[in-house]
Order: structure tokens, then C-alpha cells, then sequence
DNA sequence: TAAGTAACTGGGAGCGCTTCCAGAATTTTT
DNA sequence: AAAAATTCTGGAAGCGCTCCCAGTTACTTA
């Protein structure tokens, strides 16, 4: 409540600040009776250590940075970000860390926050979300002297720690099961193509067409940009090209394109087919219900959170990379049930 | 990069301590040649100022708190909060705080959380979103020692600052027009009446029915609680009174009725128009497009940033309250546009 | 030209912790 | 019983800044 210190607790304790110190800390070396008595009197005064004074003692702020670059600015659009968050923040809270938030928006915040993510003393650590091709925020972070984490596989660099799903794998697995179901026209909506995860995922695409034999038609792949109307602007794009399915690189985007379909009058699965990418809480409501790839959000930004806190406490040893599994699911939007293809 | 201090950048270029703190800090008193000469010293060494040590020095950290209490989950479900949180960290961006995002999920959360915020140190001000009635956070909040904000009127306390939009008012335009358009029997989908959000907008309800001399009936009204799905399942439940319209009290809910009602082979507008609640880009693209109540969700934030800053660095007043103003929006959904009664 | 004022600069005393180290109290070993 | 090891405790030296105050230099004014 007050303005007490260490030396307050310590004088009502009738012991030296040293050893208010090692109560706080939970360290050795007190005995039970003391560790008790200063600890009761903590209890009585709400006494609380400063942060401060803390961290520029022991060199460590117990901080860890969220950076989400400029162009991610889906970050109020793509449910995707809300639920990476929400991971984030329950396992930096499980280890007694704080989170700090710096989203980016434009070249001029990126001037901003920058500075205050080189002070030293203010961060243990940076996660920082993939950003786009030509982006040099993540080299920029990693010049700085604290461990940093990549969500998502970043453009540039190899040098770096990061964390991400298999999108080729996984965008390989979905367009596989729309040709098994007999699809043979079938288009994808990527995201812009300057990100890694769009680029993962087209691939993914290309290579399950060529491994079935199906012929490449640039004129079937489209780019939108993860949101929703520009995956219904995509969608109006390829159309023309007649698809009898769809593989979009997210729910969000399947959404905006199963849209545009129902607006030309023609119906899911039974016109054209879909698969998104994501599998989030949406896509069961979507209608059809949307058959996509589950990837486990909240925990990749739980295991980010700690592989960083690792690198923080325990060094940085040359850059690890965790690849965490997705899983198709099959739903409506695919036409599986009404064909009975499905177990 | 490296470990220099003020008083390195003040070797190097032949000063003291403090005439670098000053340069630093933009403070007068400096030679413009010594000022120059400094700054060159600090550009070619890369030095940035520890920030453990300031705030320690200026009992000043910088950093501001958002806090989302249990309850609010819905974080990760409504695309309010995303946006919310976008224009918070936009204003802090602005006035060069660091934001500090703590998301309690679970009572277990709040325990560990809440000794954080108490930290002596840490934070300059707190943000905190009003929660549900019965949660003692915000009063515990307000017995701490530093400024504290809260974005929605709060529950139980009233000597706090808060922010927020006229519920009350928005519902009883958004119904009354429900009522001009010659609808009768009006339903209501509210959010969890646990709020005082959701009791407003139901209260708005009220009186727009009382005042146009409509009669009250219980069974149509039903409670939700935010989510799609809440929405969906509460128009269930509505459906039986036979409403001709419904005002629910976000978009997000408007949708999940509109699935309801679409389910069981109704149109909208044309056997039940619908209104809904925040203007949220996802009423533009709904089916049809959601006749809505406006209301400024980033500069919401930002305008609860300023007056948290207004607060720390002006003192604290007799607490203050701002209103913000809303709109209504007329898309397809409430059937004016039909009824040709949009000018 | 001397006195007065304003523009600068540097030293020192904190801010409230952690941590090292020396010494005291206690226990174990010989 | 003394000696050695172990457990416990307090003092002091920082961590790297800010800010007050005294002192120095430059510029006015009488």
C-alpha cells in the first residue's frame, strides 16, 4: 500500500534487509522461525518489492515482448491472433512472466517501439511474429543482445529459434483428400504471397496436385490476404476458371469465398468443394460446416512462450526449431458425408 | 549492443553523467555544440539508456496495465476486444508507454496476476475492462496506489474513472426504429445480465417499448452471452414468442440468430428483421448486411489510454466519466431499405 | 569595469533492490 | 573437549539511472 522498502519490512521484522530478501526470494539459508516471523510482517503490511529496484538489481525484468509487425495487421481481423494471444499470455503468466504488447502498424510505430525494444533492462526476451518478405524487423531484433523466438517461420533469417506448423505437410494432406474424393479441378485462395505460411501452403498444394498426376493451372490459384472479403474477392477471381474445389489458406478466407459462391448462386459441396485452414471456432458454424486443418493455436503460442523462457534462462544455444503437428477435419464443406467417404 | 552505461557516453565524449542524462532526456542547459557532440557518441555506440534504472531513478516505468478480467474470455470470440486492444496499444504507442496485457482467464490466474499489478514500480496505470457483477478486481484495483481507468461503466464501484458508450440510449434508437418501421412484437437477445453492458442495452429496450407504449413480455426476451453461438441458441428459445424483429445486443449474437432463423426456413427481414450491436466489419458482410449500432471501438480505446495518462501525469481528481456517442447504421437487415423508409 | 543575471556543467546523493563476503551461531566430527 | 564443518545473518558494494545543488562560464546591465 505504502511506500515501505526491504529496510521497513526488515527493521519491523527485527532482522537485515539481506535476509527479507531471501524470505522474498525463496531462498536458503533462514531459519524456519525467522523465515515465518518476516514473513507474517510481509503479510501484515502488503508489502510488495519493487519491480524496479529489482530489475536493476538482478538484470532480469521478468518481461517478455509480444512484437507483431507492421502488415499483421490482420491481428483485429484473423480470430487467428486473439487465440495466439490468449497462449501467449496464460503461459507467460504460468511463469511469473509479463507480457508486453507492441503491435506495429505502421513505419512510423515501428520507429517507436523499436528503440524501447533495444533498452536494456526492459525485456528478457522477444517473441515476434513471422512478418513479410523485405521486412527487416526480425533481423533488427535478433542484432539486439536478447534471445528472441519466431512464430511462424521467418523469411530471412536461419539463424533464429522459431516455432511453426507444417504448412506444406498440412496443406499437402488437404488438397490430397479433395482429390481423393475425386475432385480434379481444384483452386486455391493463398494468402499474400510475401509470408512464409502463404507461401508453405501453396506449396503444399503444388506438390499434392503433381504427386497425383494433376495438371498446374495458374489460372486456378489466386492470391487473397487472410481476410475475409479478400477471400470473396479472390473467390469472384476464380470462378471464371470453373474449380470444383477449393483449398483456402484460412477459415477466414473460406468463409469470404464460400460467399461468393452462394452469391452466383451455386452450392457447397455440391458445386465446388472446400477446405480451409485453421479450424477455428467458426468453421463449425459456417455453412456447410467447414471441413479445414486443425493446428493447435493456443499452444503453439504456449510452447513459443516456453522455448523462449528457455533460451532466457538457460542460454542461447545455436537456434532450435519446433515444428508442431496439425490435423485435417472433416466436416460438410468438403462433400466427404454426402459422398460416405467418411469412417 | 554493448554494456555502456551514462557514464561511458559521457567518458567518450568528455562530459559528465549528467549532461548526457539531460541530452538524453531533452532537457535545456546543454550547449548545442556539447548537445551535437553527444548525440554523435550515441548514434555511433548504438547506446540506449537502461530502462531498470530509470524508473527506478524517476519512479517512473512507462507502462501502462490492460487488464481483462475472467469472464471477459470472450477475448478470443469477439472481435470487440482485438479492436479494443488495437486502439489501446495505438495510444500508448502515441504517448511512448509500454502496455502490459494481462488476460485472466481462471481465478488461479487472477491471484498470481493480481500481486504483479501491486508491484510498487511496475506500472504507471492500470486499464481494466468492467467485469461481471460479484468480481471484487476493479475495487481490489482501486485500493492500490496508482491510477486506475476502466473501459465500461463498472459494476459496483462509482469513484472511479470510467469510459464508456450510452448503452442505454443506443438500444432505445436502435428499437425505436425497430418500432417506426412498424414492428410489434419486438424481441431482445441480451449478453450475459451478469454486465452492466448488457443491462443497459436491455434497459434501452425497455424504455423504447414503455415509451411507444408497447407491451412488455417476458418471453421476449432472452439472455445470451456474446458468442455466435449464444446467439444462436437464445433465438432457439426465442423463436417460439414469434417475434416479427429482434435488437441484439452485439453483432456477433445477430448472426448466430440469424442462423437460427434461417435454419428453420424464415428470411430475414422479411418474416423477422434484425438489429444489432458495435458496427463490427463483419455486419457489412453478413446475409443480409446487419442493420447495426455503431460505436467507435479503437478510439474507445484510445480515449481511455488518455485518460489514464491524463491521470498519471496530472493527478488524480475526483474521478471523471466519459460518454461516447454511438450510431445507428441502416443496412438490410432491419427491412427499411425495403420498406423503401431510408432516405 | 564591476556587479548582476542567465546559461551551462559536474559531483553527489539517492531510488530499492540483489549478492558477495565476512563473521556469528549452531551442529557435527574427531 | 577442541576443531571443523555447516547453517545462518548482516553489512556493504553495487545495479545505472535522475535530480538537486553548488560551482563555472558567458552575457547583460548600470
Amino acid at each position: 500500500m505504502s511506500e515501505l522498502t526491504l529496510e521497513d519490512i526488515a527493521k519491523r521484522s527485527g532482522v537485515s534487509r539481506s535476509t527479507v530478501s531471501r524470505v522474498i526470494n525463496g531462498q536458503p539459508y533462514v531459519r524456519q522461525e525467522v523465515r515465518e516471523r518476516v514473513l507474517r510482517v510481509i503479510q501484515e503490511t502488503g508489502f510488495h518489492p519493487n519491480l524496479a529496484a529489482r530489475a536493476l538489481a538482478s538484470q532480469r525484468s521478468w518481461m517478455i515482448g509480444l512484437v507483431l509487425p507492421r502488415n499483421v495487421s490482420s491481428f483485429f481481423t484473423d480470430p487467428y491472433f486473439p487465440r495466439l494471444t490468449q497462449g501467449i499470455a496464460r503461459a507467460c503468466n504460468l511463469y511469473n512472466y509479463t507480457l508486453g504488447l507492441f503491435l506495429i502498424s505502421t513505419p512510423i510505430d515501428e520507429e517507436k517501439i523499436f528503440p524501447r525494444l533495444s533498452r536494456r533492462g526492459f525485456l528478457d526476451g522477444i517473441l515476434v511474429q513471422s512478418g513479410e518478405v523485405g521486412d527487416q524487423l526480425i533481423e533488427r531484433l535478433i542484432n539486439l543482445t536478447i534471445p528472441v523466438v519466431v512464430a511462424g517461420r521467418p523469411f530471412h533469417s536461419n539463424d533464429v529459434s522459431y516455432i511453426d506448423v507444417d504448412n506444406v505437410t498440412a496443406a499437402y494432406e488437404a488438397v490430397t483428400h479433395l482429390i481423393q474424393l475425386g475432385y480434379r479441378k481444384i483452386g486455391t485462395i493463398t494468402g499474400a504471397l510475401t509470408s512464409t505460411v502463404s507461401l508453405d501452403r501453396k506449396e503444399g498444394y503444388l506438390r499434392a496436385l503433381l504427386n497425383n498426376g494433376l495438371r498446374l493451372d495458374k489460372n486456378l490459384i489466386v492470391e487473397g490476404d487472410f481476410t475475409e472479403t479478400g477471400g470473396y474477392l479472390a473467390m469472384q477471381r476464380l470462378l471464371p476458371a470453373q474449380p470444383d474445389a477449393v483449398f483456402a489458406a484460412s477459415d477466414v478466407m473460406a468463409l469470404g469465398a464460400m460467399r461468393a459462391v452462394r452469391e452466383v448462386g451455386l452450392r457447397v459441396p455440391e458445386d465446388i468443394a472446400f477446405v480451409g485452414f485453421d479450424d477455428l471456432p467458426v468453421a463449425t458454424l459456417a455453412n456447410p460446416p467447414l471441413t479445414t486443418i486443425h493446428q493447435p493455436i493456443a499452444e503453439f503460442g504456449e510452447r513459443a512462450v516456453e522455448m523462449l523462457i528457455d533460451l532466457i534462462e538457460n542460454g542461447v544455444k545455436p537456434p532450435r526449431c519446433v515444428i508442431m503437428d496439425t490435423e485435417l477435419v472433416i466436416r460438410e464443406s468438403c462433400g466427404a458425408r454426402a459422398k460416405g467417404m467418411v469412417v
